[in-house]
RNA sequence: CGGGGCGUGGCUCAGCCUGGUAGAGCACCUGGUUCGGGACCAGGGGGUCGGAGGUUCGAAUCCUCUCGCCCCGACCA
């Protein structure tokens, strides 16, 4: 690397958090909106979301679900009917008290999320069991009001998805829940190139209104984790306050069965403390708005006529092929300052294209990370590799591929390398947190006492109770805190 | 809500202590030379210093009030 001329970004290492906001800016991913606490995305940023949301949203239709969309609005009676719901949610509510200049008969709620507004309406379309079940997404905004905000990770107001189904039978609500659990795993891992630990949420980390919630827990580059999606068993809970009843197959009212499941765009703040380093932001090509970026290099009006011949012919074969591909012809900036710039902002492939490349009928491309299948780098250098002309759509195709597949091995083994299990020393396990070693895997007896005692005197939550792809081979016999019998092996960090 | 910090061209900040009506770097515009890892030269445009009030011949600078933002702690996708 070149000595930096521009101030360079603070190191990861040294200021995790002064580096995602550098990279948030720099990237020109979001920024902060004139009003406390929110954030205006931006294309970068945006384009992001959008390729999330297709793949997403197709795999919602795969799975049955259909899109609608309810209103912004809930009258603050909805929120109030279900007992757990309001007390979970009532200090986070923005709340509409006037409109039109007078003051209204009844406050309304900017939503936090839509459950009692979809529940309400579901009760009216619901009749027999014949008319279940109801399978709906919706993509939204939510406002929940909040002390401290980060881009991306924590804002007032957030776009997210949030399915919302009702079934005849528990089994048929708590199969769904884990259906989409599953489908965010897999989104997750094939498309975020981002490891998740799927499994239930203790008591005290329960959705407000649920029987039981599962999520799905990401460990970040500074082994703090994230809680990147959550699906809900709603049981009868909705149900009931609104009267969403059939008749069933034997003739008596029955209440239906609730799911929801949401993932935000907090998604891309995992995304980038998942990737990114010191050189800037670093995108999975799934998700990368561009996946190519073409940087002609010339010196005289005659090469620049030839190279900008090769580029845009390169520009078209690979847009053909499919390619989010961009050619950068500005000409108010040198090779290298583009070199920075698009690294800056997390391009999957840079293609440089030069004289000596149209001679040689090539083009040397740089992956934004280096991949273990290829030729190694040359010591202190970026890997460069040689591509014939002939070949370029195909390896192109499968670098990007490569690159996927070689950002989620690296998130894979920084995890495991950041994961403890068998910890039975509670002394030990508060080491761990204290230096924030990452997931600490432990027995816990089940007790709300001892996960509240963790909590205070570390700050350090169970993130989830793992499903049993996830367990350790020898099971934990006791609890970590009180040493009574162990219930479940859970897993403990400190969160987001 | 408690603690800390900050509001000065688009951005980052200096000037404030020791009042004399604004500066730098970056960015931007024009022209030229450049171009395989952040180019250079020359010329140029742009701010009344968060807001209100006060002190003073004179306020970015001193005083009072006020608004906003950022960071750190208790809640959360």
């Amino acid at each position: 690397m070149a000595e930096d001329k521009k101030s360079p970004l603070p190191k990861r290492s040294e200021d995790f958090s002064a580096w995602y906001n550098e990279i948030v800016s720099r990237a020109e991913l979001a920024e902060h909106s004139p009003v406390r606490g929110c954030m205006v995305i931006r294309p970068n940023g945006y384009g992001i979301w959008e390729l999330m949301q297709q793949a997403l949203d197709r795999m919602f239709k795969e799975t049955g679900h259909q899109n609608a969309y309810f209103p912004l609005f809930i009258p603050l009676s909805f929120i109030a009917k279900e007992a757990k719901h309001v007390e979970g949610f009532a200090p986070e509510l923005a709340i509409v008290t006037k409109g039109g200049g007078k003051d209204l008969e009844e406050p309304l709620v900017v939503r936090p999320t839509s459950e009692t507004i979809i529940y309400s309406m579901y009760a009216k379309w619901v009749q027999s069991y014949r008319d279940l079940p109801i399978l709906m997404n919706q993509w939204a905004n939510v406002v929940r009001w909040e002390m401290r905000t980060r881009l991306f990770l924590r804002t007032m107001e957030f776009l997210w998805q949030e399915g919302h189904t009702a079934h005849e039978t528990e089994q048929e609500a708590e199969e769904e829940t884990l259906r989409m659990l599953g489908v965010y795993r897999t989104f997750m891992e094939q498309y975020l190139a981002m490891p998740v630990l799927t499994g239930l949420k203790t008591e005290s980390e329960r959705f407000a209104g649920a029987l039981r919630t599962y999520s799905a827990e990401a460990l970040m580059q500074d082994n703090k984790a994230l809680q990147n999606g959550t699906s809900h068993n709603l049981g009868q809970n909705f149900a009931k306050v609104f009267g969403l009843q059939f008749q069933g197959r034997s003739g008596e009212l029955e209440y239906a069965w609730n799911t929801s499941w949401g993932v935000s765009t907090r998604m891309v703040g995992g995304l980038i403390m998942t990737h990114s380093d010191d050189d800037g932001l670093v995108t999975p090509p799934r998700v990368a708005p561009l996946e190519l970026v073409i940087v002609p290099i010339f010196k005289s009006d005659a090469e620049q006529r030839t190279v900008m011949e090769a580029a845009e012919a390169v520009f078209r074969e690979l847009k053909a092929a499919g390619v989010r591909v961009k050619l950068d012809d500005r000409d108010s900036l040198s090779p290298g300052a583009k070199f920075f710039d698009w690294e800056t902002k997390g391009v999957p492939l840079r293609m440089e294209l030069g004289p000596k490349d149209v001679q040689n009928n090539s083009v040397v491309i740089v992956p934004r990370i280096s991949l273990d299948s290829e030729e190694p780098a040359k010591p202190g250098r970026k890997q460069k590799l040689f591509i014939a002309r002939a070949e370029l759509a195909g390896r192109v195709r499968s670098l990007l591929e490569q690159l996927q597949t070689q950002l989620f091995e690296n998130a894979m083994a920084r995890r495991e390398a950041n994961s403890y299990r068998g910890v039975t020393d509670y002394g030990e396990m508060k080491t761990l947190v204290d230096r924030d070693a990452g997931f600490v895997y432990a027995g816990w007896c089940g007790s709300a006492e001892c996960e509240a005692t963790v909590k205070e005197e570390t700050k350090a939550t169970i993130r989830v109770i793992p499903f049993p792809e996830f367990q350790s081979a020898t099971r934990p016999s006791h609890c970590i805190v009180c040493g009574t019998s162990s219930k479940h092996e859970v897993v403990w960090a400190k969160a987001y």
